[in-house]
RNA sequence: GGACGAUUGGCUCAGCGGUAGAGCACCACAUUGACAUUGUGGGGGUCACUGGUUCGAUCCCAGUAUCGUCCA
């Protein structure tokens, strides 16, 4: 036999993982392995990236959100699927062009100074110089996406893809124009759609006013006063004992002094304030509601900077929080204001990307009707054609689904899709798809389209729709979604509903997958305000990839929220670093993976409890990855890979790999590594590569083979005399610890008994550091059916060791009398399984058999 | 106000109708070779509370309390 040297380089002293995770990643960038092919004929497996922001840099929500996903291609690939994970960028209207006029604005300028075109001059220029940070973030965290086909959603293909759909949706009449209150930012100077408002509670005021005059007067409840300048109506809920004489009749609005009626509708709440509210039509989403069905008049009372205007009184002028204040102060005056409540803390919406509270607004803009979209996109869910990971989530996503409003797409912008509309001289209305051209002397709409219109079509426009592309044929359906739950509902749904149009009924995915949010260590969410945020370079920096990786692949349990802290960053740096030299320990031991396998049952039992054990966690992990398991999938390959391979399987081992017995072990031990090493490749890519290589000499851990469990290499009987030996050797440790035996110290020790034990006598010699010579035992000890004797040149620390065996005792008791409480239980004895009878009889057994062994220890003792 | 979820060792979380688990933290011992980014041994929980179902409940059901998230 020659000598099995190992292949390639031999592995440094320590892991440092800077020194080989660019080296690697560049190695398979170069190979082009994430390269999707869309002529194979190969499964296709897809994940389409759910696009960051082209002004965001990578927090640790996508290093999150990227590790499960790379943990999924990587072992899809490896399974043999054509994999694509296609990344990209979502041009992000509002953020994108805040950060561009922050700019104009240092230098006293405002994106009207340079028009409309100099200004998206500036900023593509800002995107090639600043955007997409997080790109080359995403390969230091080792994200193994298909870089060909990077796309960004204000990219021709896209922005063509747009324009379609946009064309289809209004030939569809899924799409219109229509004069509504919207959420409107005015500081943003933009409409605003439901998602894109937060909503928080706040501090404010809650004043009740007097309207009209003696007894035809009524009081109504607010808290923004100055809408009051705006109303035409009071409405009452028609059953309302207290009003029901007022309605039809009509009260004095104070400081307009204009007669408003008093009308009954059912959307009022008798309960809440005084159970008459007033109706500002233009100002208030419920109010113009209300409005429509009374013909009520719409009375604007502020203009888009949220400043009142045209209301004729003294107020025009004053922004909107102080005519509150002015207004409130004048009703006072006039002793009109009845009561007050401040603070009055309610839920107020601000806008989600420069927090200005919003302004509900009468506004003419196009809307998306969803409740045809809605409906398929629900549908697809309850009919089981997408599933949702985990299922428990389902609720959240049907209740959002079923009852969603009507969609503003139109944005007062200038960066993002010009919304594909011309008008004609006389008002004709046409929509312009891509290739075609609007009439000479027609105008476009100046208003862009939503950031979420463009990047709800992601699943199929990054593939190249409307033409019927071979990436599209190949990989649309994607597989499967991994997102957050927080975007639950402003971006998956919106896919599904953009694409199963668009794709005629074929929804985006298969599975949609969610995770949760990552946390501080105390499970707080992570904010700027609390100052609790982290920085995922800084861990990659300190730690490597790999073990950030492992730590969040490790804490994801579906649809669960996770708490980091760095401490536990490290905890995974340690596991890599024991990965590291448990291969090297191994590989200068000869351990390799030529030729085959030995024949399993010419192993000893060491070596075929570790492929017992290897076999059981491939099998076991390989089910938990498939069911999106990531935590318990990392938690049972650390622990077999810890404290089977490491703590067990080598200590048990190193005995065989000092004597000339070893070659089968040596070919066992390479094929432990080269299985494990490819099974923990999807969550921590670097360090098993390198590993591996080395090994195996092959080629990259990327393209080969994920592992497949061998059921012929399970044997329970190897597990129970491994087991025994590990009794053994925990025993006697303890024995050892008590007597305060320092571990380093060799003592004199022979066994005798129990044959399994006795047939690795010299392992466990060697384990517990045990001579083998003639002695005169001072100590016995009875253990898994093997007797232990031990000199321990003197006598032994009797108090030390009556201690020990009394506490064991007492446990065993207690065991004992659980067991027996219960087979002496007439309704158990009738009505439990018979397996679970028998567990506990044998139970009685164990622990009868273990009392008197310690009973006969401690006599000896004496 | 509506919905959903949570409550398990110091912290963060798994788990499960049949004797409570992990990581980190803690205590003790150890530095003659894979690894101190380590090893060995150890301590620590009446599984929020009250009822119910069951031979048996941390687990299932009901209620209570507290906390959290989303929506209005």
């Amino acid at each position: 036999m020659p000598d099995h040297a190992e292949h390639g380089r031999e592995l440094s002293a320590s892991f440092i993982p800077a020194d080989i995770e660019s080296v690697l990643y560049s190695k398979w960038l170069s190979a082009e392995y994430f390269t999707a092919n869309a002529a194979s004929t190969k499964e296709p497996f897809t994940i389409v990236l759910p696009p960051p922001n082209v002004t965001g840099v990578l927090h640790i929500g996508h290093a999150l959100d990227q590790t499960l996903q790379d943990c999924l291609s990587r072992m899809k690939r490896m399974k043999g699927f054509e994999v694509l994970w296609l990344p990209g960028m979502d041009h992000a209207g509002i953020a994108t062009q805040n950060v561009v006029e922050k700019q104009l604005a240092s230098q006293g300028k405002t994106r009207h100074d340079l028009g409309r075109e100099a200004f998206l001059a500036k900023v593509w220029e800002w995107k090639a110089e600043s955007g997409g940070a997080i790109l080359d973030q995403m390969k230091r965290l080792g994200s193994g996406v298909d870089w060909s086909r990077e796309r960004f959603t204000m990219d021709e293909v896209m922005s063509n893809a747009v324009g379609s759909i946009f064309k289809k949706m209004y030939d569809a009449d899924l799409i219109y124009r229509a004069e509504r209150i919207i959420n409107w930012c005015t500081r943003c100077l933009t409409a605003l759609s439901d998602i894109e408002v937060e909503h928080s509670d706040d501090e404010g005021e809650f004043v009740q006013i007097r309207y009209g005059e003696g007894d035809q007067s009524i009081v109504v409840a607010t808290t923004r006063a100055e809408t009051m300048l705006g109303d035409g109506a009071v409405a009452v809920h028609p059953d309302d004992p207290r009003y029901k004489h007022l309605i039809g009749t009509e009260v004095l609005l104070p400081l307009v002094n204009r007669m408003i009626p008093i009308i009954a509708d059912e959307l009022v709440e008798q309960d809440f304030g005084t159970g008459a509210v007033k109706v500002t039509a233009a100002h208030d989403p419920n109010d113009f509601e209300m409005a429509m069905r009374h013909n009520v008049p719409f009375v604007v009372i502020m203009n888009e900077h949220g400043v009142m205007d045209g209301t004729g009184t003294e107020f025009d002028g004053m922004d909107r929080f102080a005519a509150r204040i002015a207004v409130v102060a004048k009703l006072k005056e006039m002793g009109r204001i009845v009561a007050e409540k401040r603070p009055y803390i309610h839920a107020v919406g601000h806008c989600s990307r420069c927090d200005t509270t919003v302004e509900p607004r009468l506004s003419k803009q196009w809307f998306v009707k969803v409740a045809p979209l809605a409906q398929a996109s629900g549908d697809a869910v309850r009919n089981g054609s997408v599933k949702i990971e985990p299922v428990s989530l389902e609720p959240r996503y049907f209740e959002w689904v079923d009852k969603m409003h009507d969609w503003c797409i139109s944005r007062q912008l200038w960066w993002g899709h010009r919304i594909p509309v011309w008008y004609g001289p006389q008002g004709e209305v046409v929509v312009v798809g891509p290739g075609e051209k609007a009439p000479d002397g027609w105008v476009q709409d100046p208003d862009v389209l939503d950031t979420w219109f463009s990047s709800g079509l992601w699943a199929f426009s990054t593939l190249g729709w409307p033409e019927k592309t071979a990436d599209l044929a190949k990989f649309y359906p994607t597989s499967v979604l991994v997102t957050g739950y927080d975007i639950l509902f402003f971006w998956v749904v919106r896919m599904m509903m953009m694409s199963t149009f668009a794709m005629d009924g074929v929804p985006p995915f298969k599975t949609i997958m969610l995770h949760g949010l990552v946390r501080d260590q105390f499970g707080k969410k992570m904010s700027k305000s609390r100052g609790n945020s982290i920085d995922p370079i800084e861990f990659l920096d300190k730690y490597g990839a790999d073990a950030l990786r492992f730590t969040l692949a490790r804490g994801a349990n579906p649809g669960a929220d996770q708490a980091l802290a760095e401490d536990w960053i490290g905890g995974s740096r340690n596991f890599a670093t024991k990965l590291w030299n448990a291969s090297r320990f191994a590989m200068l031991n000869g351990a390799h993976v030529n030729g085959e396998l030995p024949a399993f049952s010419s192993l000893s039992p060491i070596d075929r409890w570790i492929l017992t054990r290897l076999n059981e966690t491939i099998i076991e992990a390989d089910q938990l990855f498939e069911s999106y398991e990531f935590s318990r999938a990392c938690e049972l390959i650390y622990h077999f890979a810890w404290d089977d391979l490491c703590d067990w399987y080598l200590e048990l081992s190193k005995e065989v790999f000092a004597s000339n017995e070893k070659a089968a072990s040596q070919r066992v031990l390479g094929h432990v590594l080269d299985q494990l090493m490819r099974l923990l490749h999807p969550v921590m890519p670097f360090v098993t590569e390198e590993l591996w290589c080395t090994l195996t000499g092959g080629e990259s851990l990327v393209i080969s083979s994920w592992p497949t469990s061998r059921p012929d290499q399970i044997d329970v009987e190897a597990k129970r005399i491994v087991t025994s030996l590990q009794e053994v050797v925990t025993e006697v440790r303890r024995f050892r610890n008590d007597q305060g035996i320092k571990p380093s110290q060799k003592i004199p020790g022979r066994f005798s008994g129990n044959p399994d034990v006795l047939s690795s006598a010299s392992a466990l010699r060697f384990l517990l550091k045990l001579e083998d010579k003639d002695f005169t035992p001072s100590a016995t000890l009875d253990i898994a059916g093997a007797k232990i004797e031990l000199d321990l040149t003197g006598s032994i620390d009797v108090v030390a060791e009556r201690a020990r065996l009394e506490k064991d005792l007492a446990t065993a008791l207690k065991d004992q009398k659980t067991a027996e409480v219960k087979l002496g239980n007439e309704g158990f004895m009738a009505k439990a399984p018979a397996d679970v009878v028998v567990e506990i009889r044998e139970r009685l057994e164990k622990t009868t058999s273990e009392i008197e062994r310690i009973q006969a220890a401690l006599a000896a003792l004496s």
